[in-house]
DNA sequence: ATTCATCATATCACTTCGATATATCGACGA
DNA sequence: TCGTCGATATATCGAAGTGATATGATGAAT
């Protein structure tokens, strides 16, 4: 689901290639570092698709320069000045087109696809572009992933057959499914409160 | 790395491809279910470089019979029947070669392969067959990469350019790398108490 | 009897990864 | 001032993984 990941930061704002690669972990807490080979051939793909288009090289792109605070103390100090003067070299920028946006809510909100850790984080970090309703399909269709998952490991934890380092990685795979759950229902709990809030002003 | 986790579950005993993959859950802990398109081809790869070799069709496999817990109620009755008669159609049970026993050494400990989480947790589950010294040292530089993590997710978790829903995910990201932070210092200080005791019987 | 779920292997198109190549720019020291 | 180092930036390649789909055997249930 690299595609949602690379239009959901596009409905922010500008991106070329590289920055997204920071922007995933930055912004949407991807863990690995999502490689060039993913990248490129993903914009050149969503570019095929009409669902973003590279921007003209010497059309207005400020908003698209700040580098991030990933890079180091002197970042700042190199950002300003890049975007004072000129752009690098290739750098192409893209934005997302009307057809984008469409695909990007349709994606996002794709029920038929089943999410792992990485998928459904990537989701909740994309939330606010969902609608209250489902928002909460999606956290509880993660929530009865996970409650199956934990039994799962449970019973991995306390088979015997296993030795000691695979049984404590079942048990601690277990406790991270139990954090991941408490974290869902958090999550639930704030999206009804919001629900009754906004039911109460309603009145 | 899908080759090392076959190479470990082939260390234990024979298994053809279709039982790899429930094993891989059940044993080794690996949450996503490994697609057939992968397994096989990695079968095939593995007995091209002689690491692995198929058991000839009618060759004793006992053993190899068993179908695990997952199964259902009936698996025990099942799999009686089943060892008390013929093998099922194109079954192909494979068996580790002794090339194949020194290469799973050799990935297992390999040091120039970075961890994420997956490999890393596979790596745990494998770990009986890693020299203690070994243990420790890739407990040790998993603990690093993870302190690295923590920095850059709590940075995310207080950036006020961040919604709600974004923050909450590098929030949580925090509270699950310390979870690991701590399962790590856990095997860490059984490491160091079993290398005492050994030091204490050696006197 | 037939139909259904499970067991089992195989292959396909597409995506992703990791490595590598190429080039520019700014900073810093010799 | 020169060289080189690290960050910025795009591109491409082979190898590997995914999800879907095809095929067929076996045993259980109706």
């Amino acid at each position: 689901m690299l595609d949602v990941a690379i239009l959901g930061l596009l409905m922010d704002r500008d991106h070329h290639g590289y920055e997204i690669r920071s922007q995933l972990r930055e912004r949407l807490g991807v863990s690995a570092n999502v490689s060039f080979g993913s990248i490129y051939p993903a914009l050149a793909r969503l570019e095929r698709h009409g669902l973003v288009e590279a921007v003209a090289p010497g059309a207005p792109r400020a908003a698209a320069i700040s580098t991030g605070s990933l890079a180091g103390e002197r970042a700042s100090l190199r950002s300003l000045r890049t975007s004072a003067g000129l752009g690098r070299r290739g750098r192409k920028v893209y934005r997302i087109t009307e057809r984008g946006r469409q695909e990007f809510h349709t994606l996002l909100a794709d029920p038929t696809t089943v999410d792992d850790g990485k998928t459904f984080s990537l989701r909740v970090a994309l939330a606010r572009y969902l609608t209250p309703a489902l928002r909460v399909r999606l956290l509880e269709r993660r929530r009865q992933d996970l409650l199956e998952r934990l039994a799962e490991v449970r019973q991995g934890a306390d088979n015997p057959d296993l030795d000691a380092y695979a049984r404590s990685v079942m048990s601690h795979a277990a406790h991270s499914v139990e954090l991941d759950l408490e974290w869902i229902d958090d999550l639930l709990s704030i999206e009804r409160s919001d629900s009754e809030t906004f039911a109460h002003e309603a009145k």
